[in-house]
DNA sequence: GACTCGGTGTGATGCCCGTCACTGATCGAA
DNA sequence: TTCGATCAGTGACGGGCATCACACCGAGTC
């Protein structure tokens, strides 16, 4: 019971512009859930329409192909929901949903979340600005993979990861840097070449890598470097 | 001035639920503009946020790579509207908007458009259900990118421009079909590449072209072939 | 210690498809 | 008719990367 995570929905950014009590009568309509890591939440496909508020923990929302490759579209973590899709249009889950670590998620069925957006338009203009933001990282997404090479993927997928160190200005860490394979099914593309990517990049000394700390030691060059690889690169001028 | 398009908001989806009121009250706020063929309406990184209804003609949604590429996000036809995104979360526009044929489009500022929101929650509705479906259709794209080969893209999205035919039942066309640049904008890949695929499938009789009518002789096998060649396809289970 | 199990690094092998380079069709306009 | 422009088909070439395969490593567990 160390540290229990309390179950309200204080600090939900969809939330965002409740007062208490119209918090706490949101509340009364939850249902709560501890899914264990590695648990699936729910699937594509499936036909409920229930909205999920993360209270701890975090989640992956994936799909996978026929083939079982799984593609990862985002991810939520504490504070952050999903499953607004199907409760806004009443369609099937688009995608499936996993939990990363144990998670503690608080589950609003479709009608009252309906209401609530009725009632307090402002939580609607949350809602609409979580899809306005979705979009643009999935258009994003696609320009990527129409117009970047696998290896360059990963390096644009390392920036988005990095976060700025603490103790150096201008040093950049991924920390932890998560298992290979995951990367890897965020930019769509297979664990080896993932690993080849970082190779290549280590004697160069942009990367370096210290236990499960990757530290991007310049990047600007690394932005270049994926620029710079799409004007004349994939290009080929052979001959 | 042959059948001169009325200036009205009529019809438009986005605004379905609106009376006559209230519809002129949105459309004194409009400014009316009419594009030529290949005229560019905005492009991505504008600081512009008005919203776009289309009155007549029809406007392609696209983004250019560094190295020219043109990527087809969607498309939207009389009746339908774009634009919503910076007007609600008051960011640059995500992407161009390239008039496909003489179109006329009012033009919304953000301001009221937002107040329309506020007032109407029901339109507010209609929006968040237009942009969970541009999500759906994206991650669905998203997950073709990743899982599929290019010569498949193309066959599903043959698949997606494909209507029944008037006449025969059973029978699937696509007309006009756009020029062949177009389809492969819209999948990601080169113009020659949508000619190969379209001529490895003609001797099989599974699609046959007459003019700029191309017919999808049996719409399920080629889904089969889609589906089946990701199975073990893509796979080269080669040794 | 030995044995597992998940995560890594890396070589070898081909095939898909993007690029370049033509040849032809089609369709208006001059 | 003859240009010119856009579109379509197809061959050749070669690089990227997915696939398979195998060795290595650390952390549990017995």
């Amino acid at each position: 019971m160390e540290n229990a995570p309390e179950r309200s929905l204080v600090g939900m950014r969809l939330l965002a512009g409740l007062d208490d009590r119209e918090r706490l009568a949101l509340e009364s309509h939850c249902r709560w859930h501890c899914y264990e890591a590695g648990e699936r939440i729910f699937s594509r496909g499936d036909e409920s329409r229930e909205v999920y508020f993360v209270a701890e923990g975090a989640v992956n929302i994936v799909d996978f192909s026929l083939s079982g490759r799984e593609v990862a579209f985002w991810s939520a973590q504490a504070g952050e929901s999903f499953g607004e899709l199907a409760a806004i249009d009443t369609k099937p889950r688009s995608a499936s949903v996993i939990a990363n670590d144990k998670t503690l998620v608080a589950i609003l069925p479709a009608v009252p979340f309906r209401d609530l957006l009725q009632q307090r338009v402002e939580i609607a203009f949350n809602v609409l600005n979580r899809l306005a933001e979705i979009i643009r990282v999935g258009d994003e997404r696609i320009m990527e993979l129409s117009s970047l090479a696998a290896t360059h993927r990963v390096y644009a997928e390392l920036l988005r990861m990095a976060k700025p160190d603490a103790a150096v200005p201008g040093l950049w860490v991924v920390r932890p840097l998560p298992p290979l394979r995951e990367i890897a099914s965020r930019v769509s593309t297979t664990r080896e070449t993932v690993a080849r990517a970082l190779s290549q990049l280590y004697p160069t000394d942009l990367l370096r890598r210290k236990g499960r700390n990757l530290y991007l030691m310049d990047r600007e060059a690394l932005q270049e470097i994926i620029y710079a690889l799409e004007w004349d690169g994939r290009h080929a001028t052979h001959h």
